[in-house]
DNA sequence: CGGCCAGATCGTAGGATCTGGCCGGTGCACTACT
């Protein structure tokens, strides 16, 4: 890499941002983006993820364009690059007038601006991608990457629409931005943003200073009162006065937080279903250290940058290791000590599965399938839509699935054609609904690798750093299955089965190992998701045969 | 799936227990109405 781009890279952002240091990492990443490649940056919050982006779009001849999933991050950006030496930054987004959108594009258009944030969901206009190209955009950001995979496969289905749109663009060089992403994650990632011999800067996911625990409950009462007592205890003691308790269901939220209140802790709830403006309110307060806990749904934590949370209590468990990572890892940013305990009852899971149970959306799959089939050209967006009656999300996780199943593509204009007039659209349906099902099946065993965590005696940091590709020699001495000595030396090495390595099993199918434990296998295989294996069971009975070699009986 | 709540039941009077129905997370954008 050109020593030249390094030098520049490092005078801009002491003479622009005042930033006197850059991490190797950021060098890294930003040298990766001069030189016109694609990044998926995986760093910790806190660890200056935005300059990566924002330094060298100083130096390339166009605007970048920042995909943000929330407004409020979007706003917080924005206004931390006012105060340095460089060009506007501006949002579009539907909460505007109309006046103040023409403004924000006429500062983009005459170069005013060099930093314009969406959300996912204003791409999916084939006007505002139409205006984008023409503008030619230097690079697209992709901040908090990690949404791609666990929105856009229902919740926000805009997320894995943005391939599409990147190649409309004309595919500038793209940068995907996420502190957390275990490795099939990052696989996801770089195929649905459609990255192209990109480049990866991974920091390690170890978080010395948090020290991991959890405790069972078998009763739901007991659990209630167990949290209660715990988190009093950490607010009485001054090295842990402050910190974040999440709970399953907003109903819950209010419970903890009530409960809290009442002993006299500075406490309030934060859910989704509260109005705007006393989230706000709950949100500054505990920024301003005017409260020592928040008792949050998981809509609490994207862009909370307090350096000194000292705790994070999960009083229900999360949906996934992915998600429980998420959340903890906003504790102890400032180095110092934070406590990290899970409250972990089996039945809770349920809730979960609950929860990730997203129904299918059949009929809709049979009206865009009919639609296509019948046009035969290719259709617009926006003309479908005029068509198939059904909410904007549901009509394009349609269109999603379809094309994932290989029965629908997009083409270079965006828009959308039946692969096959051959194919009648119950089997169209049908093969997308196999697709769901198998995506399904991979949130369901995500839920259950949590309850794995929760059930381990080895190390517990061990542990979860294998989910995120990460191997820890010895037992890191600062978790409670450490404490306990239960936790056992260096696992052994599986010769058999390197990590990475592509298996079959008999029934399951193709897959690729995670990780290996003293005793046991972790495999993601393709179509049933997550499952964790005897390893001694896997040699006794030759449970799985590298991939290839291995014939169906 | 499991927790909660309202209402019913029990069987003799103030509360204990059962039953059926309902609800449960994340945000954008857009529309209709003040």
């Amino acid at each position: 890499m050109s020593d030249e781009h390094t030098a520049e890279l490092r005078r801009l952002a002491e003479r622009c941002f005042g930033w006197p240091e850059l991490s190797d990492e950021q060098v890294e990443a930003m040298e990766a983006v001069v030189a016109g490649h694609d990044v998926l940056a995986v760093l910790p919050t806190g660890a200056g993820k935005s300059a990566i982006y924002q330094v060298p779009t100083l130096m390339l001849d166009g605007p970048a364009l920042v995909v943000s999933p929330l407004l409020a991050l979007q706003h917080d950006q924005i206004k931390g690059l006012v105060d340095n030496e460089v060009p506007e930054a501006v949002a579009i987004n539907s909460a505007q007038r109309a006046k103040e959108r023409e403004e924000a594009w006429e500062s983009v258009r005459s170069g005013a601006a060099a930093y314009l944030f969406l959300a996912p969901e204003q791409l999916a206009k084939d006007e505002v991608v139409a205006d984008l190209a023409e503008l030619g955009v230097a690079l697209v950001v992709i901040d908090e990457a990690h949404c791609v995979s666990a929105w856009g496969h229902d919740f926000r289905p805009d997320y894995l629409r943005l391939g599409s749109v990147i190649d409309r663009l004309g595919h500038p060089p793209v940068v995907a931005l996420t502190a957390t992403a275990a490795p099939p994650v990052r696989e996801d990632l770089v195929r649905r943003l459609g990255l192209r011999e990109h480049r990866e800067v991974i920091a390690s996911f170890d978080r010395p200073n948090l020290h991991l625990a959890v405790r069972r409950h078998t009763d739901d009462h007991g659990k209630r009162e167990a949290v209660l007592a715990e988190v009093r205890a950490l607010t009485e003691d001054p090295a842990t006065r402050g910190g974040l308790v999440y709970a399953a269901t907003r109903r819950d939220t209010e419970f903890y937080a009530d409960e809290l209140t009442k002993s006299g802790i500075r406490a309030a709830a934060y859910h989704a279903g509260m109005n705007g403006d006393d989230r706000t309110r709950v949100h500054q307060a505990y920024r301003d250290g005017e409260l020592d806990v928040v008792v949050a749904t998981s809509a609490f934590g994207m862009g909370i940058d307090k350096p000194d949370v000292r705790f994070v209590v999960h009083a229900s468990a999360p949906d996934s290791l992915d998600s429980y990572y998420q959340q903890i890892g906003r504790a102890g940013r400032d180095g110092e000590p934070a406590r990290i305990i899970l409250f972990y009852r089996p039945e809770d899971l349920s809730v979960q599965r609950f929860l990730t149970a997203a129904k299918a959306p059949e009929d809709t799959l049979d009206a865009i399938a009919g639609a296509l089939r019948s046009h035969g050209d290719p259709v617009s967006t926006e003309d479908l839509s005029d068509e198939v009656d059904a909410p904007a999300a549901r009509r394009t996780r349609a269109v999603n699935l379809l094309e994932q199943a290989g029965v629908v593509t997009t083409d270079e204009h965006g828009e959308l054609a039946y692969t096959d007039p051959e194919l009648p659209v119950d089997q169209a349906r049908e093969q997308a609904l196999e697709v769901a099902g198998r995506h399904q099946r991979l949130i369901r065993s995500r839920v259950r690798v949590l309850s794995e965590y929760a059930d381990t005696t080895d190390c517990r940091r061990r542990h979860l750093l294998a989910y995120f590709g990460e191997q820890l020699a010895d037992p890191c001495g600062r978790c409670d299955t450490c404490e306990a000595g239960t936790a056992s030396a260096a696992p052994a090495d599986s010769a058999e089965f390197p990590v990475g390595d592509r298996v079959r099993h008999a029934e399951w199918g193709g897959g690729a190992v995670l990780a290996v434990d003293e005793d046991r296998l972790t495999v993601l295989f393709d179509d049933v998701g997550y499952k964790t294996l005897s390893r001694q069971a896997v040699l006794e009975n030759d449970l799985l045969r590298p991939a290839g070699t291995f014939t169906e009986a």
